[in-house]
DNA sequence: TTGAAAGCGCTAACAT
DNA sequence: ATGTTAGCGCTTTCAA
């Protein structure tokens, strides 16, 4: 069995705070002898010794530990998010905990609640709810906590994300400069900030060209979407010169539809996407995209996780970042 | 702040005990009256009580809670571990928590330690370490622990992996039937199980067709290792007519130097690799490869891993599972 | 139908 | 230089 601070006092015939004090660096400090000390150590890694967190955490109330919810790990951008953020925060003295909520909202809360009855010291979540209210109330309760990717603009939460606004504009402005006017969008989870965002700005941008009817079909963020839209977009006529796809995974699907019909790109259609992936560069045609900052996302947001533990008082909480433009093949000058 | 029992029974009049079990839904079974029980409930809703794990842990030894490590997320083949690992375990009452090591054995150590700290439950892991001693010390401890994909054939620590040796031999199979015979070998990190099985799979093979001298290089699971020994491969004369990468992750970075270097798959050099992934299909040339079974790799774990926790005795505890080979367009006869 | 008290492993304030 | 004691939040035995 996993040995106590007990066992190892019964062993030495030294009391369990003299224990504690040697095991925890502090011999010194209170000058128990260096043989007491000696022994203290030896016995502890003779009986394997691994201090219980559950009793320091129920003394102390913090558990130096960070969790991270995610929509999602099999999606590659919340799988990089993941790495990045679980590495930043290595060398730091936390821990991190990551959980996914497979883009269910009440697994979602179910885990959130998890983190609290943990006493995780904050937690940065990319919700996959239609609103924040469950978000905000952890937020009320003191409990720190900030948003990535997916966020409320209408909460005070923190959060931080890229300005989806700005990369549709990108997307949209150089499929447009190409000159394509008949551009399909294919969205992903509808209720989500960074979708709403990112059509706002394919609209608004289309609209600047004077084109008033935009296509927009789509309903997640997942592979199927993509490819079951792509194959509906394949029976209109006439089909649309560019497609803009409003992720990775939606991409995927609509050039496996794409492929399957002969469709070619982009010869007959151009394809520009967002999300980055080490893959996209080796495509049969390499992926044009907007990347985004997804490692500066990260440390952003663990700055801001930290001045919020910290009880520094940070004015910008709701942070932006700049998108980037990969431009590769898959988009055609007409 | 938070509340606790204590806040509710003070704020309703009756004891903690009460106020346990009431919240534990074990009102009834005490014949506690409905009265005090709505009353119990009402105010742990008004005061928006979370249960702190800690208490329950304390008392009991026990957290529902599985520990993940993974040696990165990064790797497409590790997300899909980790995002399957968290959804079959999802409605078993249990928790997941996920951790990444980075490919670092000191990190891995490290958290190893943290998990135990936290009385997790169950371990799951795939180890970055060289040998498993620090594995094989905590199930040594009685700590429910399951290897995946790293394991150690030395050990008595159960795993679940795939059937590296087959594998290789059926990519190996697969190049030699289509006439190629200089086959290079790039290798990803050479003390891991997978790699060193893998390798004799390879070479095994190649005997087997009276091949002596095979080619293999390479020492790490990334995508530069591929870049880099490509490159280097490319300055040998003669070059090979196939290369057989042992990872997802290499074959990419593998792909880069070909196409820098104007080196077109299938016609001038044949490509195969380890690990399915979903772009491989829409690459400039799909890619052949070796899937593992992830996805059985995961439930089976799991399985093993609640047959520790639940102290039943199964008696398989070493699985190898059988892997699949997806011919796609990178092998071409000659 | 309800409560008091003990104890899980640990730290810290207060002795000595 | 080391020990005693109380208390963190919870469940459980025993008592009423």
């Amino acid at each position: 069995m996993k040995a106590s601070l007990r066992d190892i006092s019964e062993r030495t015939g030294v009391s369990i705070t003299t224990v504690s004090r040697v095991l925890n660096d502090k011999g010194d400090e209170f000058r128990i002898s260096k043989e007491t000390q000696k022994k203290i150590f030896f016995t502890a890694k003779e009986l394997n010794y691994v201090p219980n967190q559950t009793g320091v955490n129920l003394q102390s109330g913090k558990t130096r530990t960070i969790a991270l919810i995610v929509p999602g790990l099999v999606n590659p951008f919340f799988a990089n998010v993941a790495s990045s953020i679980a590495t930043e925060i290595q060398g730091t003295g936390y821990n991190t905990l990551i959980t996914d909520s497979n883009e269910n909202i009440e697994i979602e809360k179910d885990e959130l609640k998890q983190m609290i009855s943990r006493n995780v010291d904050g937690i940065i979540i990319a919700s996959a709810g239609h609103d924040g209210s469950h978000i905000n109330k952890i937020d009320d309760m003191g409990i720190p906590i900030v948003c990535i990717d997916r966020y409320f603009d209408n909460l005070q939460v923190p959060f931080v994300a890229t300005d989806n606004f700005l990369g549709a504009e990108m997307a949209t402005d150089h499929l447009l400069k190409r000159g394509h006017n008949h551009i399909a969008c294919i969205q992903g989870a509808m209720h989500s900030m960074p979708n709403k965002i990112r059509i706002k700005g394919f609209e608004h941008t289309m609209n600047r060209y004077g084109i008033q009817d935009c296509t927009i079909t789509g309903s997640d963020f997942t592979v199927q979407n993509g490819y079951t839209e792509t194959l509906l977009l394949l029976q209109n006529k006439p089909f649309p010169t560019a497609i803009f796809t409003l992720s990775n995974t939606i991409a995927l699907g609509c050039m496996k539809a794409l492929k399957e019909n002969n469709v070619r790109v982009p010869e007959d259609v151009s394809l520009i996407t967002f999300d980055n992936h080490p893959y996209l560069d080796y495509l049969s045609t390499p992926l044009t995209c907007v990347a985004q900052p997804f490692q500066d996302i990260c440390r952003i947001a663990i700055r801001l996780l930290f001045s919020m533990i910290d009880k520094e008082d940070l004015t910008t909480k709701q942070v932006l970042l700049r998108p980037e433009i990969l431009v590769r093949n898959s988009v055609k000058r007409i």
